[in-house]
Formats: structure tokens, C-alpha cells, sequence
DNA sequence: TTAATCCAGTTGTATGACATCACTCAACTG
DNA sequence: CAGTTGAGTGATGTCATACAACTGGATTAA
């Protein structure tokens, strides 16, 4: 029925790929609607549609997307929960006028995508990967019994070699496993070098999915260590993040911590009412 | 149908208030999902339904709450989305294990709200209302023009009398008019001593309904204003939320800025995945 | 000119049917 | 007897259709 996608606010059509987003039939353990939920919201978070762009009305969208109305309904009612679209009764559903971008603190993504997406090159110096037992601080986060064996990746994370970030990723060591048994440290240290994420390791290495991630915030100063680590004065003004991440059946997955150097980034938060 | 509303987790039936949740007929210009999505998350966040605890399935919450099961799907992927539910295919609908409370910055609401739901008793100390042209970055973060007169609400927060928040609230003046024209400063002075609350103001005496926030948050140091005010030593750690509250329209309403004591409170955020 | 009315378009709600998944437990198999 | 298979049950997920409610502009009538 070749709807005509772009229109309305979109100034520059050709920049627009054609959408026809395939929600494939791989199997995901997720839903239809969550699958297409996640497409539309790469499409706005890459800017592929712009803000205040007015997306095709719902039964279009059910026939563009080969899924139910009912689906299409459901995707969007997660994309207006996030912050992403706005539906107007009887009138249509557009892009929000400011969408959350990636250094949203409510998007659950990594340090590297957050300094990418700043428009800097990341980097990683300083790469120390241990294993330890749990100190009853990490035990009580994991939900491990304390001096349970722990993996500890300590990183000093770059934007253009500039020092902005020092995180501190703990996982236990029984989760550190494939068929083949246990994972050594130098198969880890490789691929997250390379890849510059725990999170794809997580997830491609120990098929561990993330379903959200609960962080703490504390704004603190730079004492002595991370002054060093962080090439900055003491007494800085730093933020404190400590985020547990929750698998989809709700058990603690991975603790993160991480020293934002105060003026390296600026952190949004979506709030809703 | 007489569903029983009480079982599973619950120890303590009696705890549990019965479940009639009205629903109301009156107009109040959300959709009815939200309104049933918002009876939910009150009893949620009052803990009338505890952690973990099972809901009926959704052809029996239908009935219960007299709205169609397409509603109650929608109302439960919304909160599902806030990280209050979590639904298992085939299994059941739970409330989630860790349920956002309102030290959540993921949820908008007051500072009052939060110093009470931590257990202590709000209060307020120099209490300065003012009329004032707007500042070049006040009008950008308003959508104004730079000079336009804006109300500003000057406020230090007290914990059982311990200073924990120094909030400075601004308001387009044009917004601050009922039929009757202009409110005079006295009478918003009134309302907000007795209340603590800016957002009831503006809901009661306006009628402007926030739809969300967008919250800054900058880690810093008190300098001596800061430090005189909030009675802490020059240097300390203070944590800087900046938020700028949008309208149903999109336009933007309030703007506040509000700097905690660092250990005064800790902040959660649920970051979705 | 102005106010009321209509009308097309869109999202919201209701209803019913079926698909898919998870869990339990009986039956089967080696 | 341990392990596997499969049916059965009950839950959420998806689809399809119809209609209600709202918006905004066009039309019409005062």
C-alpha cells in the first residue's frame, strides 16, 4: 500500500532509509512488541526520525510492520513510557520534541556508547582484570555468600585520550562459565579489550541478558586514588555511580562502579510523572 | 466473582486493604489506562501490594477493576516499563522484587515527598518569593524571552529541621494567573507555605498538569553561599539537580534547581535496558 | 462576522478468538 | 529406577474487528 514514510516535518527525504524494519522471527526470549518497540527506538535514537517527525498512524504502521495493531499499540506504549513518542488522542503520535539520547541516565548503556555518543573516540588505559573474594559489600549487592570468588575488571576509561571515567566491573566467577567450563582471564581480558564492553561479553560469551539496571548516585570528591587514576587534582568534584544489573529473571547479574570526572559529561534524567 | 485478591506471598491478609479501585467516570483528560496504571502504582509505592507478590491474571483484573483486559494490558505495560511489574509469558504478572520508591529520580516528584517517604518530617526555613527578569540561561531552559518576568520560589528544605536541600523554583509569571488575572506573590506565598509544594500549586491554582521531567544533575561543592545556607563546610560535596518540567503540551512549565546535602539522601535510578 | 455543526482522520476501548509459553504430573522408555 | 516424553492446565502474548471518543479543519447557519 506504499505509504509515503517521509513526509511532514523530514526536510531531507533521501537521508531517510526506506522502513521496512523485518522484525525477524528469530527467537528472542522477548516479546513481538518489545522487538519492535527497540527497532523504532534505534531509528530515533540514530536520528533516523527526527523530533516532532509524525509516524504513521496505527493501522498503517500494523501493515508497514506486519505485526497487529494491538502490537504496534503495545510498542508504542513503551517508546511514550521512555520518553520517546507522544500520542495525542485523535490526532496522531509524533517524536517527543527532546528524545532521551544516550547519556540518559534512565537508558541502561555502557560507558563506550556514552563517550561515542558524546562524539569522542573511546579508549582504555590502565586494564587490570582480577579475581578476588567478594567483600561483603559486593556479596550483599550479588546476592553471593561474602568471600564468594569474584571477577574484577578495573579500567580507566578515555574520550580522545583524555581521562574522564575510572569503572570498577565485579562478576561472579560461577557466572564466568561456557559449555566448555570456565572462562580463563586472559579469554575475557581479550575480548573486552577488543570490544571495549562487558556487556557484549555478557551477553555474546554467557548469553546473559540484561533486563535493567539499578544504579545509585553519589556525588563525591577525588580522593588520593582516583585523583591519580583519573589525572585530576584532589578534592575534584566526582560522580559516584554504582549500578547493580538485573538479569530477566531478577537476579543480580554484575555490580558496576564508576568515577565520572564532574565536567566530562553531562547526565540527563527522564523523569516521569 | 468474588476473586481472591489475597494469596500467594501475602502473610498478612488483613494488611491488604480490599481491592476496589473505582476507577472514577471523571473526566480527567489522561486515558483510562493511565488513570488504572496510576490506582496501581499508589498501591505499589504504599506498599499495599508487596514485593514479589502475584496479581490475579488479567481476565480477572478485568473484571475487577470494570475496565476491558486491552485496558489493563496497557495500564500493566506501563508499569512494567516504570520497573514496578514484571510479567513472565505463561506464568503470571508479579510485582517486581525491588518496586522504584520515590527516592527513584526516575519517578518526578517533590522534594517534600521524598523527605517523607525517607521517614522525616518536612519543613521549611527563608522562604524568599521574588519577581525578577529572567536570566539569558532561565529563558533558554523556559522557552522565554531573556527578561521576561519570572516568579522565583527561594527555599532551604529541612529533614526534622536539619537543612538538606536548598531548592530555587522559577515560574513564568505569565503562567501565574487564574481567571481573575494575576495571582498576587502573597497568595502563592500562602499556598506554598502551608502545602511545600510548587507542583500543587501549579495542578490546584493553574491547572497545569506536569507530563515529565528533564533532570541535569551536576556533582559539585558548596561554595560559601551554598555552605552558609545549607549550615555545611565550604567544599562539601553537594549533589546539583537542575530539571526543567514539561507540560501535556511540550512546552516547557517550571524550571528548578535544588542542590542536596551528598549524604542527606541516596538516589536511585532505573535505568531500562 | 461569528458561532454552531458536521465530517474525516486518529487514537482509545471493548470483545472474542487463538497462539505461545511455563509448569505439573502422569505415562512411557531405556 | 532414573530419565524422557507428552498431555493438560492456566497464564500472558498476538491477532482481528468493531465501535467510542477526541481533534482539527471545513462547512454551514445565524
Amino acid at each position: 500500500m506504499s505509504y509515503n514514510w517521509i513526509k511532514d516535518k523530514v526536510e531531507n527525504p533521501s537521508r531517510l532509509q526506506p522502513f521496512v524494519p523485518i522484525v525477524g522471527d528469530s527467537y528472542d526470549s522477548t516479546t513481538l512488541a518489545q522487538r519492535v518497540a527497540e527497532q523504532l527506538r534505534s531509528l530515533i535514537m540514530e536520528g533516523k526520525l527526527p523530533p516532532e517527525y509524525r509516524l504513521p498512524n496505527e493501522p498503517d504502521l500494523s501493515t508497514l510492520l506486519n505485526v497487529s495493531r494491538s502490537t504496534v499499540r503495545s510498542a508504542l506504549t513503551i517508546l511514550e513510557q521512555g520518553g520517546f513518542i507522544q500520542r495525542r488522542w485523535g490526532v496522531g503520535t509524533f517524536i517527543a520534541k527532546d528524545p532521551p539520547t544516550y547519556n540518559n541516565l534512565s537508558i541502561n548503556s555502557g560507558v563506550t556508547q556514552l563517550i561515542r555518543s558524546s562524539g569522542a573516540e573511546p579508549g582504555t588505559a590502565e586494564f587490570l582484570i582480577t579475581t578476588r573474594p567478594a567483600s561483603e559489600h559486593v556479596a550483599n549487592r550479588l546476592s553471593l555468600e561474602p568471600g564468594a570468588p569474584v571477577v574484577t575488571l578495573e579500567r580507566v576509561r578515555l574520550a580522545n585520550d583524555r581521562r574522564v571515567v575510572f569503572s570498577l566491573d565485579t562478576l561472579s566467577q560461577s557466572l564466568c562459565r561456557n559449555q566448555d567450563g570456565e572462562i580463563p582471564l586472559p579469554e575475557i581480558e581479550a575480548f573486552v579489550r577488543e570490544r571495549q564492553s562487558m556487556y557484549d561479553f555478557m551477553r555474546e560469551r554467557l548469553f546473559l541478558d540484561i533486563h535493567h539496571g539499578i544504579a545509585w548516585i553519589h556525588p563525591t570528591s577525588a580522593e588520593a586514588y582516583l585523583a591519580d587514576k583519573l589525572s585530576i587534582p584532589r578534592g575534584s568534584s566526582i560522580l559516584h555511580i554504582e549500578q547493580v544489573d538485573i538479569g530477566n529473571d531478577g537476579e543480580p547479574l554484575a555490580l558496576t562502579n564508576e568515577y565520572y570526572v564532574a565536567d566530562a559529561f553531562t547526565f540527563y534524567i527522564y523523569r516521569s510523572s
